[in-house]
DNA sequence: TGCCTTAGTAACTTTTAGGAAGTAGGCACC
DNA sequence: GGTGCCTACTTCCTAAAAGTTACTAAGGCA
């Protein structure tokens, strides 16, 4: 493994030019899953191993190409690792790495948050109700 | 307080179209801050109201447009509050909400993994450095 | 009068995402 | 033996988003 690759991503026009870590710890973080995408593919493989296709069916909404920049820039940055079976049709499989692992609280959290949420939307939605009716 | 505008803001093209809230709770929590600029906006605001200067210059690399729009969104979605004076020059003081409050474990676990691995990057670095020499 | 200030907007350029079509290459089918 | 199928890309073109720069309002102050 290449260490420099660890190296990631910030201070670009898209946090993804310069190599070089931000001081903040949170825009450190952001330089490797700034983006909904990475977030969302990072939940999709903290269940296990997936293939191209599973990912895409699993994430509504996102494109080949944008899935297949996104699984790059996270090998890259070394939070998945990627392999490909010689075989007809082609056969690819993605997975965390320890560090990809080691996010899994973040991901945590934010479903946590989520959850509370939607039954705090539901519930005011309902009052809101009431109150027209 | 409309609590209509609690649905937020995702399935479209960026998220940010459908009023409608994803099922999968970490969509959900995407929705609201499913970009870098939310997020570091959130921590600007997690240490107490801030103006509009304040908030640009502590989060470089943003332009003003950008910071406009995302503090816009973030208050039509109910996460900040916005405190206009009547004076000249202009001052707008943003704090968060009850509800954006709530969003702060989710920057502080990313403030820890983000301080994990700065630290991981650095002795690895000095490792390489000592084994190419 | 002229210049300072800050938050925001408008016009314009660059970057990124989306969509559709094309590629590889072994296999099944007619 | 030609045709089509399968999956994981890749390429091209267009649309949308983000970035950059310049400008506005409107009172205070020299």
């Amino acid at each position: 493994m290449l260490y420099r690759n660890l190296l990631v991503t910030i201070g670009g026009r898209f946090m993804d030019n310069k190599k070089e870590l931000p001081l903040c710890p949170v825009a450190t973080t952001l330089g490797l899953i700034g983006n909904k995408w990475k977030i969302l593919i990072l939940r999709e493989l903290l269940s296990g191993t997936k293939r191209f296709g599973e990912l895409r069916s699993g994430i509504p909404g996102i494109s080949q190409k944008v899935l297949t920049q996104n699984l790059r820039s996270m090998e890259e940055d070394g939070i998945i690792q990627r392999l490909v079976y010689a075989e007809v049709p082609p056969r690819v499989e993605y997975f965390l790495s320890d560090l990809g692992n080691t996010l899994r609280p973040i991901i945590d959290v934010m479903a946590e948050w989520g959850l509370g949420y939607q039954a705090m939307v539901k519930k005011n939605l309902y009052e809101t109700e009431k109150m027209d009716v």
